[in-house]
DNA sequence: GTTTATGTTGACGTTAACGTTAACTTAGGC
DNA sequence: GCCTAAGTTAACGTTAACGTCAACATAAAC
């Protein structure tokens, strides 16, 4: 149980909880707490749970989004978009507002990253003077 | 006390904590919250606390900080850098390597907000295609 | 001089996102 | 058949970032 439990073939690879952690970095606790909170539903063979490619993408997307800053509800309605390409007009129209208004959040996010990244060079270049100042009065 | 405390000329503003908190629409708990955890520290006027332009910025700063996921105490270390231009070699070094470090965490937060705007993209395409059938099913 | 708006300092409450522990099951290895 | 590693559920604990409330001060407005 040391080994990815299964790999027959390329697409049908299959992941036991903890070799998710293991990949991810996160711990076990974590991967159930995201079931509960409805981010993944692995297949049970007993007990056990079960990971597919797709529950695995589903979890990239769930680490993706924390490290944007999303709320794990948040984050469920993202994937949801995600894989329903399906639907009523209105719950296509409902969905392409949900998306845009994520995407706004994300068009701001971007404008302070580049702010603060700008700063960082500011800061970095005054740094770098006021060495050069030092080396110079020794 | 409606106003602005006071307003002597163009850079001697000075703001009271609720100008502060309408400004950028959060709560004077949450400011004085900020200068517990050392983020600000406001001339004292008697009790009461007296912001002036560079609090003002200080808080902007950490407002932007919050929306980038920084937590506070992050937030302040890269305040600190910000204002202190001098210092030894050593500490200036020591600097640099932070703010390095800073700049690597935000490096990535821009790939994967690239990727997720992309994504973005591939499900508003999808949703548009599909109102398309829909719409010329009926 | 008393209401009213704004301010203050504690101190306890709350929420999200897990960590930690306990008590138990199950599948293989020897 | 027993041990160990990995899994399970259930429940309580923890931390950060505030919210909320009490009890009080102060200054302007009437």
């Amino acid at each position: 149980m040391n080994q990815p439990i299964r790999q027959l073939s390329q697409d049908s690879a299959v992941f036991s909880i903890s070799d998710l952690a293991r990949e991810f970095d996160i711990t076990t606790r974590t991967i159930r707490f995201y079931e509960d909170k409805g981010l993944l539903s692995p297949q049970r063979s007993g007990q056990k749970r079960i990971y597919n490619r797709s529950d695995r993408t589903r979890l990239k997307l769930v680490l993706r989004g924390k490290r944007l800053g999303f709320a794990l509800a948040d984050i469920r309605r993202m994937i949801e978009l995600y894989d329903e390409p399906g639907g009523e007009a209105k719950q296509l129209t409902l969905m392409l507002g949900q998306l845009n208004s994520n995407r706004q959040l994300l068009l701001m996010q971007r404008e302070d990253l580049e702010l603060q990244l700008k700063e960082f060079d500011d800061i970095e270049l005054r740094c770098q003077k006021r060495l050069k100042q030092l080396s110079n009065d020794a």
